[in-house]
DNA sequence: GATGAATGAGAGTTCATTCAT
DNA sequence: GATGAATGAACTCTCATTCAT
């Protein structure tokens, strides 16, 4: 629901060019500040949908004046932008940082992880996660999805030409970028239709056979 | 995530019970009108995004009063869902089409139609399609978008139950739902994001590979 | 309610002048057609007031159409003038009808059949007579009691100059103002606020009181 | 029918609850533009009437921006009926100040008082009294007057059953109910239908003999 | 005469943004 | 820096009125 992590400040707005945060918070008041405004924007976001989002509610549930929160942010968009950002953060280091540990483990277990945690990570920030699938029309699901993704998919794609030998992949860029984008559509789908699949071990197992198949491993039969 | 069946209206979920269109357009006139009223929508939809859609704008552009546009539509949001749905019904089609072809073809087949079928229908609608995607949970036609998804995943799972034999599926119904929710995702973002893939053979063997997964084939090895 | 009688249309429109009806409905058909848009005015102002009574609506209630009442009625407001005059002139009738019965009655008797003719009118005409009271505006209030006092109002006068001698009075048509008004408020006060109080005797009781002293009658003694 | 005594806010009878004034006016400068907005809203009350009175049109004679005006307004209504509550405790200090002083002054001396204070009071805000009770149904500032009567009504209806054996009553408080009823009416309707008539002496005796018989006195001769 | 689809000015209201304090 | 009162463009939607059929 809201961050819980304080701003990765350096990967602030890159988004809308020139559109960048007014000024870099570098004093702890400054981060407190612009933290609880994301806070804020995040729990009207999750109460009360895009629509219930105006500056002025935000900047008065953050205990801060409109100014301030102008201060910070350029515009309404910005606060958003940035909201999504550091809640992808959050969400991007958990899948970044399978990679060192699953350098060298069997390709089974690699998939099986990679599947597990995109689950885990969907379960986690569930609510604040619905509300920007379900609410941010502009800037939402798309550069949502784009931000989230592409570095995990980076991440993929590494680790694809690594293993080649052992997977059967035509191009393995394109292979991680199907890979996490079904995983993602499908977890965040069971998110917003059928929540009680995420809890589902039928849906890791049938998640494990899709990653299998776009690596082009043979599907491990089932006990029959 | 595209639209799919034929519309059985009575079903159609109406987000706001008994606002729907205020009048049958019965007559030429009066379908002439509606017709460029969802023109004008589309139109800028795909150029301006939900922001730039205002009632005045689209009637202006229409060549028709607000108050007329208000005749046909109860609100601003009727128009869109009226728009999505028009499409949708055009889209639709297609799939629906295929049933009857493939009930007894090879299952090598049938993948491989349902993965371009999907693919072809993405790219004719594109720009509409485009920013229907874009704007779409503004208007909370997701719910709409999924249950077309629903009845698609509905005659998906049917199939597979019944080749089961020639597959390796442990819940058909899942495996629909997933194989629809990731093809429809990958088609949709690959639109958003790198429309060049749409038209390259690789994107479609690549999605094969993930539908064969999901059903538990063996990869179809490739030539090397 | 609705006003029960056939228009008088000899008394038509008269209030804004250049604003009358556009016609002089002289046949069956037209009559008929005016009558059931006044009817479906006070209706509609009876149920919904003065913000419910759109035009559209009216010819709707009347089975009519827009242009139709247009043929008839100037604009809206002439629509309510019209209501407004047939209804006063129903009300007005049983008040001057008075007259000519009571030329020789002790006055004592045309002081109690005043008051309750008064308070039968108010009675009988009760819901259309309420929502007029409450709900117009600009017309309203002011010219209703303007038409319908005005009248009944002269013809007191007279019976007061006439009786002169019987009675103390320094100006009659003076206090032939004062009565009507007086009455009619009270009377309309009470069919807002304390509807029972309409047929309560002690409301006619000190009605009557309240005219006699109007009309420097001594007051006639309680029984104690 | 004229406002009448102070106001205790808290009973003030809210048309829309939860809806009052946004913000209390604390500050000199929220003060003077409550004030101007107020002397905007009446001024083209008297001149336009209400449908005249629209929120920009108020802001912009105000010198003030729409925004500030539903800064301290949540709606138009809240507008009039503020300007009611303004005019009306003004208007009704007058009559409470009478209580005291005619406590235990001849009954005669107290007729008089009450009619004189009717009139004056009328009177003076003479054109926003107007206007006020011209739109007033409108606005559904009856009942609010009501109250305020009602409260006098109380008032008088105590004085009455006090001095019970000077004078001639059945009950005192629908004998109240009578009196203020009529004086308000009167003094209304003359001052909409003939506002001479509040400067003559004329109608002062005429009422005074209207509260006389209500009350069961002797009507004084007039001198021939 | 009758119709009712079409009109469009204009209403009330919101909210991102500014700037004097 | 911080504040929040003030701004006003812009939005959605209504409804009295017209006029081609």
């Amino acid at each position: 629901m809201a961050p819980r992590r304080s701003l990765p400040l350096g990967a602030f707005p890159k988004r809308h060019p020139g559109a960048r945060a007014r000024k870099q918070p570098s004093q702890a008041r400054s981060q407190a500040l612009v933290a609880s405004l994301l806070e804020a924007t995040a729990r009207i976001l999750v109460q009360d949908g895009w629509d219930g989002l105006t500056t002025n509610r935000v900047a008065r549930k953050a205990g801060v004046s409109v100014g301030s929160l102008y201060q910070y942010f350029p515009d309404k968009e910005a606060l958003v932008s940035a909201l999504i950002e550091t809640s992808a953060d959050a969400l991007t280091q958990r899948l970044v940082a399978l990679g060192p540990h699953l350098a060298d483990a069997p390709v089974e277990q690699v998939v099986a992880a990679i599947v597990e945690t995109t689950l885990a990570v969907t379960r986690e920030e569930a609510a604040l996660h619905r509300s920007v699938l379900l609410q941010l029309p502009r800037i939402g699901a798309l550069e949502f999805f784009e931000r989230l993704n592409q570095r995990v998919a980076d991440v993929l794609a590494e680790w694809i030409a690594l293993r080649r030998r052992e997977l059967d992949v035509e191009d393995p860029s394109l292979a991680a970028f199907v890979i996490v984008t079904a995983l993602d559509a499908v977890t965040d789908h069971a998110l917003l239709l059928r929540p009680e699949l995420l809890d589902s071990a039928r849906l890791a197992r049938q998640l494990e056979r899709l990653v299998r198949g776009c690596l082009g491993l043979a599907p491990r039969r089932r006990r029959r």
